[in-house]
DNA sequence: CTTCTTGCAAATAATTTGCACTCCA
DNA sequence: TGGAGTGCAAATTATTTGCAAGAAG
């Protein structure tokens, strides 16, 4: 793998950011210091990185691809429907589920996604408030 | 909701469907029976019943959405990264994982998504045979 | 040099939307 | 009958691909 500028632009940004980012996000923010970098050039990269395994690829609820280095600790979210808030779960009990289901199956297992979801104590509140406000 | 004819027929496929299905996917399926469906309704409507809590809306990381009766026993699938082909869980570890979520953080859980991905063992020796080639 | 990469533009794929018309309640 | 629902075509969004020109080893 050739060692070019926009290689190591686009490697920056996914060190620097401590939350996955999709391919349009780290465009934009190279689109000062790279005018004329192509949007593509960032997919194709991207694509390539994951195929070496140096980043973790994830499509996230909302259809986008985001990608993340794959040193960085493995985790999941929980994710609150009201506002987005989300907090970190540092806790996965899927190894061993994992683990299972390869000698059951026969599959190599890749990788997994997990996200839960629910509502923040504030989304909770105002919602029962909202609710009472319609009867 | 009114009760259509296309709605109905939607919905039949939802039912009679043990997987998560797409939309184009239903779609196809349907086009015999009802040639002049438009796939737009059929977007529209899962996407009314996914509002109504009908459906369980899900993204999988080929990118494509696919919705499945919420009324169905939970469970989660594996799915082939090669060729797509599904297996269910019916092993889920999670409801201790959320009850210590929702004393830990004060959140009300309301569910979560989990897909596991790997390759079935016809895609995995089909991958091997090919990068042998390469070299 | 010569192969790997890039930029650009055009092509896909999945999904959404605007609008006139249709059909259930 | 009136508004929810549909079909069709055009618009979006995220991503991919073909190809000629450019840069890295």
């Amino acid at each position: 793998m050739k060692n070019t500028k926009q290689r190591g632009a686009i490697m920056k940004i996914l060190e620097e950011s401590a939350e996955p980012v999709g391919a349009e996000e780290i465009f934009a923010r190279l689109r000062g210091e790279w005018p004329n970098l192509a949007l593509s050039t960032v997919y194709r990269n991207l694509e390539r990185f994951a195929g070496e395994a140096l980043v973790h690829k994830d499509v996230f609820n909302d259809g986008v691809v985001r990608y993340s280095l794959s040193g960085e600790h493995h985790g999941h979210y929980l994710v609150c429907t009201g506002c987005s808030n989300k907090i970190r779960i540092d806790d996965c009990p899927l190894a061993c589920l994992e683990q299972g289901l390869a000698h059951d199956t026969g599959y190599e297992i890749e990788g997994h996604t997990l996200t839960i979801y629910g509502k923040c104590p504030e989304c909770a509140r105002r919602e029962k408030k909202e609710q009472r406000k319609k009867k």
